[in-house]
DNA sequence: AATTACCACAACCGCAACTAG
DNA sequence: TCTAGTTGCGGTTGTGGTAAT
C-alpha cells in the first residue's frame, strides 16, 4: 500500500536552518491563525516548507511560552530522576519541566548529563536478572520507583497525621486508600523540591497506577497519560496485592530496604535522614564542578 | 594565522500511533 | 473493520561557534 511521504520532495521545499523572515511568517500565522492542519499550514503561510518542518520549528523554538537560559540545577535534577524512571520519553519529562522542550531536554541529556552521569559511574545499567533486556530492566525501574513513592507517601501520611491509624498509614494498599495518596500528593504539591512526589501525584504516577498490570507507562509508546487515564479501566490502586506493612514501623523498615535497593541496586537514590535526594547531601547541585571534583 | 578537534544545538528522518472516512 | 492521511516522538545528522594546536 505504501503511504505519502509526509513532505513533497519533489516541490523543492527548503531545508535547513530557518530565517528571520520565515520566523516571523510562521510566528505571526500561528499567532493569528492558530496551527490548524500543520500539513496546510504552510502554504496558507505563505511558507516553502513542509508542515513537520513548520511544526518542529514552532514546538521547539518559536513557541512564547518556551523557556530560555541554561537549565537550573532543579531542573537538572528533575531531569535525571525523570529518565531514571521514565527513560528515553523526551516528551513525558518534557510535560513535568513547563518551559523545556523535549528536543531541548534531549540535547541537553546527551550532551551534558550523559557525559556527567558516566563519569559518575551511574549511566550503565546495574548487573543482575534484567541486565540485557531494557524492558525488563526498565520495568524493575520503575517498579522501583513504585515501591519508593509508596514508601514516601506512608511517611509523610503517618507523619501528618498521628490520628491515623497504623493501617491506613501504610501505603500499600488498597483502593480505599486513595485518600493517603491525595494527602501525599497535597503536601508533595507544596513540597516543589520533591520531583519524586510531583511525578508519582502527576498523570505519570497516575496512568501507572492505573496500568498497574500492563505495562508501564514508559513502555506504552504514545500513549499520553490523559489517554490512558481516560482508557484505562478503574483498576485498584497499587498495592492491591499487598498486605505489607501495617503499622509505621513497618512501612520505615519497607522505606529503608527501598533506600538500600534503590542505592544498591539502582545507583540512584541517596537517603539521608529526614529528607530524600538523588544526591547526598550538600550536593543538591548537580554541576560540572561538583561532578569533576567527584571522580 | 591556519587548521583541526570538539561541543552545543537546531533540524531532519523514519517509524508508529492516532484519526477520520 | 479497513485504509489512507496526519501527527508526534525519538534517534540521528548537520552546522556554526570556539578552543586547542
Amino acid at each position: 500500500m505504501g503511504r505519502a511521504p509526509c513532505c513533497d520532495r519533489t516541490k523543492g521545499l527548503k531545508k535547513g536552518p530557518w530565517t528571520p523572515e520565515e520566523d516571523k511568517l510562521l510566528a505571526d500565522y500561528i499567532q493569528a491563525n492558530g496551527h490548524g492542519s500543520w500539513r496546510l499550514l504552510p502554504k496558507l503561510a505563505g511558507l516553502n516548507r513542509c508542515g513537520k518542518s513548520c511544526r518542529l520549528r514552532w514546538t521547539n523554538y518559536l513557541r512564547p511560552d518556551i523557556k530560555r537560559g541554561p537549565f537550573s540545577p532543579e531542573e537538572q535534577k528533575s531531569i535525571v530522576q525523570l529518565h531514571a524512571i521514565v527513560g528515553n520519553k523526551w516528551s513525558m519529562i518534557a510535560a513535568q519541566l513547563p518551559g523545556r522542550t523535549d528536543n531541548e531536554i534531549k540535547n541537553y541529556w546527551n550532551t551534558h548529563l550523559k557525559k556527567q552521569l558516566r563519569r559518575m559511574g551511574l549511566a550503565e545499567p546495574p548487573p543482575g536478572p534484567a541486565a540485557g533486556c531494557p524492558a525488563a530492566r526498565h520495568m524493575a525501574q520503575w517498579e522501583t520507583a513504585r515501591l519508593e513513592a509508596e514508601a514516601r507517601l506512608s511517611l509523610l501520611a503517618s507523619s501528618s497525621s498521628g490520628a491515623m491509624s497504623a493501617t491506613a498509614a501504610t501505603t500499600t494498599t488498597s483502593a480505599s486508600s486513595s485518600s493517603t495518596y491525595a494527602a501525599g500528593a497535597e503536601k508533595a504539591a507544596s513540597e516543589p523540591a520533591d520531583i519524586f512526589l510531583r511525578l508519582w501525584s502527576s498523570d505519570i504516577g497516575d496512568s501507572f497506577r492505573r496500568r498497574k498490570t500492563a505495562a508501564p507507562p514508559a513502555l506504552v509508546k504514545r500513549k499520553d497519560a490523559a489517554v490512558i487515564k481516560q482508557e484505562a479501566p478503574a483498576l485498584p490502586g497499587p498495592g492491591d496485592d499487598s498486605s505489607a506493612a501495617s503499622n509505621e514501623k513497618e512501612a520505615l523498615e519497607v522505606y529503608q530496604m527501598l533506600l538500600d535497593f534503590a542505592g544498591e541496586e539502582l545507583g540512584l537514590f541517596h537517603g539521608r535522614h529526614g529528607g530524600f535526594s538523588l544526591f547526598p547531601p550538600h550536593d543538591d547541585v548537580l554541576t560540572e564542578a561538583s561532578l569533576d571534583t567527584a571522580f
